[in-house]
DNA sequence: CAGTGGTCTAGACCACGTG
DNA sequence: ACGTGGTCTAGACCACTGC
């Protein structure tokens, strides 16, 4: 079978090694790859295998598995280099960075100049929580809150939840002593590649609590952002509540 | 020259009919599919030559036409169907709205009730909106206000800008006598296709005017929406700030 | 049935990065 | 010089649409 000619091999599907659905050839490729990058094959940041080398391993051709590859490299989970390679894409990087955080300065220049951790703690989900992060009802979960500022004016209130039994070892000290963008450390430290997220937008009026911590008065309008994070196979990873001031700063975004 | 065996070319430039740049061949015929999309060749809608029609035009391969094709798909700009043939997007349809109306019921069905027109006259481009539109500053422009309604629900209140030497024969009895989306109404009634925008999004508390017409109190957190849309080429060609009521809707994004 | 886009292959050559 | 991804071609066949 596998070694028919290939002009007139006839049907597609049952090809590649193991198991995939019907469909286009490069589809299973492509799952394939989904795969391998679920399973930690490859990690953030290295290098996956040549495009011959991986149509060798696939019998199939490398434009088979070119077309493959850039479907997931437009979908940026893969990053191709010329001359290089392609690489398995990563939160350590400044470009990344800009895809999940879409405040921006009215002026264009700013970075993040501080973040200051309010709260960690192990909890029961809520309802709410444990729904969108599909867990069951007496699953735990760890709860974040944090504080955001731009040019030390505090700007991003952040409440921010995990699943517990996915974050082990995620305590109140381990999180102080990092610096940098969380997505970054929970790849390296747990393993947790953050791939897709889907936002829902409102302005809300603040609160007592939160006018005090972002330094405006009680009534202020305020962004709140509703963000579900997800890895490979649209697996829901955290649930994050932000408040944005946007006096200075706003929410950019692009239609196409 | 145009008659070199095609294995040897060699260079690769020049040989597409036209103009257009250096880069690869593809992107060249991109670009001369960009400028037929642009002068109107091919109306919103229609179908466009077939691969290999455009193949034999150009003088390339069909694969190379398709990957010109694959890209302005990916951008929207065309809308492949199999069996039929390649056409040119059109605001004519209901996919296209959702790209550009991002607020949704957050129970997850509406649709727009009512569009009332509040204002509509030319008058001289502000200076801000006139560096927006790219417009000098003495060039007239066309302001709509108008409101919508989700439900009977006031929930939109729209300042619009357009450039008056392109919306000719724009007037309040036009714009009232159409129902419909206003970018469908642009595309045939001005030959103006919005194919691209983009949006900066802030929280803010409602002035009296619109807390009135919005029916909401004064001081009650709006979304604002300022959005800059582009027609081919990158032209602006629409400035429109909204203030959308989120109490029982949300703006949804997704971050890829 | 003919015509369209969609998939797959094979092979040549280019452009880039590195040793 | 070599290996990587990027471009281009030519040709076969599949899948869908509509006459």
């Amino acid at each position: 079978m596998s070694d028919a000619p290939l002009t007139d091999r006839g049907q597609v599907a049952e090809r590649a090694a193991s198991s995939a659905a019907f469909s286009p050839l490069y589809q299973q490729i492509k799952g394939l790859l989904l795969q391998s990058l679920d399973r930690g094959d490859w990690k953030p940041g290295e290098a996956i295998p040549s495009e011959l080398e991986l149509a060798a391993r696939f019998q199939v051709s490398q434009g088979t598995v070119r077309k493959a590859i850039d479907e997931l490299a437009a979908e940026n989970l893969l990053l191709r280099r010329q001359g290089k390679g392609t690489f398995v894409a990563t939160h350590h990087e400044a470009k990344v960075r800009f895809r999940f955080l879409r405040l921006t300065s009215d002026d264009g220049k700013q970075a993040v100049s501080g973040s200051q951790i309010l709260g960690c703690q192990r909890v029961k989900a809520p309802a709410d929580i444990a729904a969108l992060l599909e867990l069951r009802s007496p699953d735990m979960a760890v709860n974040i809150r944090r504080l955001l500022s731009f040019d030390q004016v505090p700007t991003i209130l952040d409440d921010i939840w995990l699943p517990a039994a996915v974050f082990r070892g995620l305590t109140a000290e381990t999180l102080a002593s990092y610096k940098g963008p969380l997505y970054a450390w929970f790849e390296s430290e747990f393993g947790v590649s953050m791939v897709r997220a889907d936002e829902k937008i409102r302005a809300v009026n603040a609160g007592a609590e939160a006018a005090q911590l972002l330094q405006v008065e009680p009534g202020n309008a305020l962004l709140q952002v509703e963000r579900v994070s997800y890895t490979y196979g649209d697996r829901p990873m955290e649930v994050r509540r932000g408040l944005y001031v946007t006096e200075r700063f706003h929410y950019r975004n692009s239609l196409n």
